[in-house]
RNA sequence: GCCCCCGUAGCCCAACCGGCAGAGGCAGGCCCCUUAAAAGGGUCCGAGUGUGGGUUCGAAUCCCACCGGGGGCACCA
């Protein structure tokens, strides 16, 4: 039954080697028999319930389901380094203990291809992006094989396939074709919000209708645009990340913390452009709220919770002549301390504010040196908006501002305050206007010194407050009119005391703001998915009905952006698909005849792919549906009631946490309010796998020298002889110090490697690369494989007729639980090293004369499995098993084998271990205290003391504590 | 500045709900096999858990402070 030519180890060659020693040669033949039988066999092909995979659903069907993913990869043209396989291997053997353990498991592997990398290398190397994408797919996916993986072949797609992006643009029209009831707090669909307006049982939303009339006063058109006010995917102008040296613009998670492309790190400034957004903050209360029912780390929930930025506070009205200024706060308390007021410089409010002439004695500080407050106001806007986001957020900048020569009124004690603008006040965030109470705010302060603007205080900081902006704690004071005091109060009292007293008036409410800003969903790109969206006539979008989909990427003479130099804020996005002239006009029949149409020319961001890919895998093939629901309720759907459903186990980096779990998390959410999906999380499960650091060193330049040349005397690193330093960071050709599978694998097998990445710590963990330390997992192997075959003969050793001794089922029974709690908790390390412990003992106990029992070398066995899965194959075959053992069932200990008759259990006196006795293993508290004292060690400690107090813990250990 | 996580042997890591700090690997010492070698076999060595307090009969584990490392957020009102 084996799968090799059973032929000795012919390139030993000089014959000190036994013949069939489980050799790096002889791994590499077993794992590429074995590759090549799964495929042919089509052993981890995953059955569903109906559908086209449907085949052999009834030999699973009692089975429990168990969906497991990796975050899929991007084939970048760069090689894979060791660290890379980590998580891949982390959901392997997790999917294949599972299925062993009785589940039906979906282990299924895409690839993300749309997006800036491959268009970027595209245009380096003059081929088309789909060229080289699917090049770089094909070199990944034959590395994923080499290492074993159990994917299920036929569920395999790519993110570029037209049959995948029809329904990535048919998602896009279902977001498009809906909207977000703020009352029934879910998306419902758009025709139901045009009837409820036309049965007058709905007003328009606030800020979308333009046109100072009724709704049922409008025209078609002006119906049209209101109701596009009211999609989840719309088109707004306002300012976006313009990053031209990209020559795109970007959505704010792209832009890191200091105003520049996460990719490329290229400088992006603030433009006003008409661009496609994602209403993602109408679920931001969701997606804050939900994060709690799911089983994610801590850490990756609180960057979630980061960026949703949820804030309770007050919405306060201030009175400008006949406009009232709206401002946001978190200290509504601090009310009596304002002294002025800011707007951002792009708040609407701004125009109609700003006053013809500076009032007589206007302080010069103020005036920004421009004669009128308009020449001040425009030139103080046009400076903000060349500024990137880096000047602009940059907290040690000078503050600036210009007054509009209008004063506010505050509602509380009717003080004026002057109204300026000032970018330290961001448009996005709030209402993107402010009160300043300096007093009580750092920023505030600061602008108020430079201004010379007065400083209120209402908190009573304490005795040795040295000055400036006090954000402690503390009693109210300077706080009350004539109708209230805060006076004496904390914080939370004020606070709700004064936002009581705004509702009464009418000047302010309580709310809350996030954050979280709608997502930009426009690229300026070739290789993306082109949007289901064409303008008629009035310049209005229409959606590409579903019948029409795909909307096939055209082909282009020029797939480039056009890129600026990166500091050209003045520059403008041209998508590449604008060019393409006889694409862009399009003659449709939507309904009403054929008319020419305009088409979208941007394309979705990178992150639309892989919004949704996980339930593509449920039913790839499914060419009238996204999915079909009745799979996709077996495979996400939740286990009971309360249940946020979703895949199993998700695994993936870090860097993800919150582009593409938050975006995908908002798209499943609208697809479960539309009905089309039945679980409410896409991930019910998710861990980041650690990284793979490795050392590097550095010669007495400061050079890297190859770390593979370097050697190590007495805790000293040489290389050429010469002592060189040691340090450690990312894997990388930069650091010389790369790694790759493929070398590992070459060296020792994919089964080594599995084994030494799996057994450097739990899953979650990161770790160091240790290229010496692999041998340690080709020993275990080697040891292994010895319990099992004569290393002179190749025959079977294990024994039929022999039954193990009581010690080595204990041994056994030990092993079988310690593992499958190991593998149960992604701590393969413990697997391992109980798999290590259960091998020691069988080549001790039994050496090399004695075979082992076939009833222990079996477990063992099918217990390496998951974790070395080739070798394993290859030993259940010699074994005689003529089956794959990747569908037999897991070993399950024996609690017979796990309770031991007597324990030891320590004795202590005062909390230090004196003693050890042995007692049976059911000796209640009474039993273990006699056999204590029957110790004559522990009757010394006694003689003569007090017994304040005895702690016996049957099973654990006895405590007498002395007086 | 705010928030989160982590500090156990030379190194990587174990220790379930507080109960004898050690499972495993690497490195190191010794022995066996070998003419010799090693990616073979065996065996031995090793820290009192970052520091200081507290709770407890008992703390690596719980609480507080500090030190060190990693990460996230940050002109977010």
């Amino acid at each position: 039954m084996s799968q090799t030519a059973d032929q000795p180890n012919a390139e030993q060659g000089t014959g000190d080697v036994p013949p069939h020693r489980y050799t790096p040669a002889l791994a590499q033949r077993i794992e590429l028999a074995w590759q090549d039988r799964w495929e042919r066999e089509g052993t981890f092909h995953t059955p569903n319930p109906v559908g086209p995979l449907s085949e052999g659903f009834e030999r699973v069907a009692d089975r429990p389901k168990y969906f497991v993913m990796d975050m899929f990869p991007y084939p970048s043209g760069a090689g894979l380094h060791v660290g890379h396989p980590l998580g891949y291997l982390g959901t392997d053997v997790t999917s294949r203990f599972r299925r062993m353990d009785g589940d039906n498991v979906l282990h299924p592997m895409a690839y993300d291809a749309f997006g800036l990398p491959a268009e970027q290398y595209a245009v380096q190397t003059g081929q088309h992006p789909r060229v080289t994408t699917e090049a770089n797919i094909a070199a990944i996916k034959a590395q994923l094989r080499r290492l074993g993986v159990d994917h299920d072949e036929r569920r395999s797609f790519a993110t570029i396939d037209p049959t995948y992006y029809k329904w990535t643009q048919w998602i896009f029209l279902q977001i498009f074709g809906s909207w977000f009831d703020e009352r029934a707090g879910r998306a419902r669909r758009i025709e139901e919000l045009v009837a409820e307006l036309d049965a007058g049982t709905r007003e328009p939303g606030s800020g979308t209708n333009p046109f100072g009339r009724p709704w049922a006063e409008l025209d078609e058109v002006e119906k049209r645009t209101v109701v596009d006010a009211h999609r989840l995917a719309y088109l707004h102008q306002a300012p976006v990340n313009w990053c031209p040296g990209l020559g795109t613009v970007l959505s704010n998670e792209e832009v890191t913390a200091d105003g520049r492309s996460e990719r490329g790190n290229f400088p992006v400034f603030r433009r006003p452009l008409t661009q496609w957004m994602m209403r993602i903050t109408a679920y931001s209360e969701r997606l804050l709220a939900d994060l709690d029912r799911l089983d994610w780390s801590d850490s990756l929930k609180q960057m979630q919770r980061n960026w949703i930025g949820r804030s309770a506070g007050a919405r306060i009205g201030f009175s400008v002549g006949d406009e009232v200024i709206e401002v946001f706060t978190t200290r509504p308390d601090t009310l009596f301390g304002a002294t002025y007021m800011v707007l951002a410089p792009e708040h609407p409010l701004v125009e109609a504010l700003t006053a013809d002439a500076w009032p007589d004695g206007t302080d010069p500080r103020w005036t920004g040196g421009a004669a009128t407050p308009r020449e001040a106001v425009a030139e103080y806007q046009r400076q903000a908006s060349r500024r990137s986001e880096l000047d602009r957020q940059n907290e040690a900048r000078e503050k600036t501002g210009v007054w509009l020569g209008v004063n506010a009124v505050n509602p509380v004690n009717g003080r004026e305050l002057p109204v300026f603008i000032a970018d330290y006040v961001l448009t996005g965030y709030g209402t993107g206007a402010i009160m300043a109470v300096p007093g009580e705010d750092t920023r505030d302060f600061e602008f108020a010194e430079k201004f010379g603007l007065p400083v209120i205080r209402t908190v009573q900081p304490p005795e040795d407050f040295e000055g400036g902006a006090y954000t402690g704690a503390g009693p109210m004071i300077n706080s009350a009119n004539d109708e209230i005091s805060l006076n004496g109060l904390g914080k939370a009292e004020a606070i709700g005391r004064i936002t009581e007293w705004l509702v009464a008036r009418g000047a302010g409410e309580a709310t809350v703001t996030y954050k979280l800003r709608d997502w930009l969903f426009s690229r300026q790109r070739y290789w993306g998915e082109p949007f289901p969206i064409v303008y008629d006539e009035h310049d209005l979008p229409v959606a590409v009905p579903q019948s029409m989909l795909p909307v096939l990427l055209p082909e282009v003479d020029d797939y480039s952006p056009k890129t600026f130099e990166d500091d050209d804020a003045e520059s403008a996005p041209e998508p590449p698909l604008s060019r393409a002239t006889d694409w862009t006009t399009v003659e449709l029949d939507l309904g009403d005849g054929p008319k020419k149409y305009r088409r979208e020319t941007n394309t979705m961001p990178n992150w639309a792919g892989s919004c949704w890919y996980y339930l593509r895998y449920v039913d790839p093939d499914d060419d009238e549906r996204m999915v079909n629901p009745e799979n996709e309720r077996y495979w996400l759907g939740p286990r009971g009631e309360g249940d946020v459903g979703g895949v199993d186990l998700y695994v993936g980096g870090v860097e993800h946490a919150v582009l593409h779990l938050l975006y995908a998390r908002f798209w499943h959410k609208v697809l479960f309010d539309l009905g089309y999906v039945s679980s409410e999380e896409p991930f019910r499960r998710l861990v980041n796998q650690g990284y793979i650091s490795a050392y590097a060193y550095t010669d007495e330049r400061g050079f890297y020298v190859p770390a593979a040349e370097v050697e190590e005397r007495d805790g000293q690193f040489f290389h050429d002889g010469k002592p060189v330093n040691r340090e450690y960071g990312k894997i990388g050709k930069s650091l010389k110090n790369m790694v790759t599978p493929d070398e590992m694998i070459g060296q020792y097998g994919a089964d080594t490697f599995r084994v030494y990445e799996m057994s450097t710590g739990p899953l979650d963990q990161s770790r160091p690369w240790e290229t010496k330390a692999v041998v340690g997992s080709q020993r275990l192997l080697q040891r292994v494989w010895r319990v099992v075959v004569d290393e002179e003969t190749g025959g079977v050793r294990a024994a039929d007729d022999m039954e193990p001794s009581e010690e080595t089922l204990r041994a056994l029974h030990r092993t079988i639980a310690g593992v499958r709690d190991g593998f149960g908790t992604l701590r393969f390390n413990i697997a391992i090293a109980r798999i290590t412990e259960l091998t020691n003992h069988l080549t001790s106990a039994y050496g090399a004369d004695r075979p082992v029992p076939r009833s222990v070398a079996e477990p063992l066995v099918l217990m390496v499995a998951p974790l070395a899965p080739h070798i394993a194959e290859e030993m259940w075959a010699r074994l005689g098993h003529a089956e794959s053992l990747a569908w037999t069932p897991f070993p399950v200990a024996d609690e017979r084998w796990l309770v031991e008759d007597t324990v030891q259990v320590a004795v202590q006196v005062n909390g230090k271990v004196r003693a050890q006795v042995t007692v049976p293993a059911d000796a209640d508290a009474g039993a273990l205290e006699a056999a204590a004292r029957a110790d004559e060690r522990i009757a010394g400690y006694l003689d003569g003391a007090t017994v304040r107090r005895v702690v016996a813990v049957p099973g654990r250990l006895v405590n007498f504590v002395l007086g």
